[in-house]
DNA sequence: CGGCACAACCTGTTATGACGAGTTCTATTA
DNA sequence: TAATAGAACTCGTCATAACAGGTTGTGCCG
């Protein structure tokens, strides 16, 4: 390579703005911003990514704000960093990082591939007709809505909705959602028992916001689930996946235990 | 077999000194004593660890430097941490951080179990006549040599002696081994391309060494791997494998891709 | 022209300090 | 006595600062 131009992008052009008031903590909001670059391919695997310096000056925060940030993203695996040089986007391989395919992918994944999720959404909403039966609720109460797009090796795979009693939703946006099983919050730190699930699978066809999601075409199949998670008697933890089509093969284990 | 009368030991009284002119740093050294007494049951799951002030004077360092070791713990698994009241260490649960099983245990859990890995030592050493043979190299030329002791679920379950040449030695033990898998390191950091490994196996007795090292009584059986793994033609890494007789099936898978 | 020393960058480590937020126990108050 | 306010602890976040150790380019010198 020839000069020095710039490396890659480092301003908060796009809509990344970070938020020197918000509740949640700087660093988290710069790793998600990152992450989210490096999944949709602003910074290519390894590509060097701007110093940390450099995004010291650009986040308007300070270096040990910068490092958690790439701490976390490195201990994860999406980044490496070489001293002396700077930090880079991984090239993604299976055979790192298992375990983290939740429910459905754990039964499915027989080795292991890299998964991160994309945070959506998360927020309080009213159940709708069939979330509210679903939890003997009425239509119109609250409960908490999670919206994630999930990776599989670096390529988005499938894109979930899943619903939770408020408690529960509250205290799950506080955890690291990107790389963390949702069951293995509600069972280890939240102590939860999970004991079975309930399911339904469909075809159905990609619409707009889907498919723009997934990167395919909209009309792509996909493969739809819905799912109900219970912990004894309890419902706990009610989701639609929806599945590339094209990626994934139905093998499936229900028992947890 | 003994009974442990401590309750909670913060200070230095035992073999963990804390090297402050050492090449390794402070927070590296600090977890890894940590580790070893989550391992060797001083701090009992689910019991309270010291604060970090407490550990703060107790190793004399800082408080960043006690964080750090505390969040690379917490990171892996082995402790939580609570807002207000404290880190404690974590009940082992199968159904957690796979991934970290190692070639032989890699195709040997079928699903994920919790693995860590204490450094038993890291030296360069002179080659003994099998090491040489199997490198091509003469007795007494220098190798690496790394000794681990892993653990499955909180358990003992084997002692790794690996040999590397000694440029690859060196910087292996610049990177986590407690919990990344040396075959992961050598692929995706150092950029080898795994491509086969030449095994035996075969039924020994403890020594005494192995024996308290594993938990078993001397004379105990044991399975003993001696494994080669190569790059191409080239021979990266040499290990000798004990594993406990009574907690390891034989199943074993070599290609790798 | 080739080699070597140095400056200019990078990340790694660590200290100090400050404030916020959550928990728990205590002491004051109604 | 019971409720409440607060003190005293805990961890969480973030800033500033300094130095070490590694890499890379530049420019001087032979």
């Amino acid at each position: 390579m020839s000069s020095r131009k710039q490396i890659a992008v480092v301003s908060k052009a796009s809509g990344d703005a970070i938020d020197a008031v918000s509740p949640v903590p700087l660093h988290t909001q710069i790793r998600e911003v990152l992450r989210r670059r490096i999944l949709d391919g602003s910074y290519a695997p390894h590509s060097q990514m701007p110093s940390e310096s450099q995004m010291m000056e650009a986040f308007g925060v300070s270096r040990i704000t910068i490092r958690q940030a790439l701490g976390d993203l490195q201990k994860e695996g999406l980044i490496f960093k070489v001293m002396g040089k700077g930090s880079f986007v991984a090239k993604p391989k299976a055979f790192q990082s298992l375990s983290r395919l939740q429910g459905f992918g754990e039964a499915m994944a027989p080795s292991g591939y890299e998964t991160y999720s994309l945070l959506l959404s998360a927020r309080q909403v009213e159940a709708s007709q069939v979330v509210a039966a679903r939890f003997g609720l009425r239509p119109g109460e609250a409960v908490f809505e999670i919206q994630r797009l999930r990776y599989l090796n670096r390529e988005p795979i499938s894109v979930d909705v899943s619903y939770f009693p408020p408690a529960i939703g509250e205290r799950l946006v506080q955890e690291d959602l990107a790389t963390r099983d949702i069951f293995v919050i509600l069972e280890n730190d939240f102590g939860h028992d999970l004991t079975h699930a309930d399911l339904q699978i469909e075809a159905i066809s990609a619409d707009e916001s889907l498919a723009r999601h997934l990167g395919t075409d909209e009309g792509a199949p996909l493969l739809r689930m819905e799912r109900m998670t219970y912990a004894g008697e309890q419902p706990l933890d009610f989701e639609f996946l929806y599945y590339r089509g094209d990626a994934f093969q139905y093998r499936l284990r229900i028992e947890r235990s």
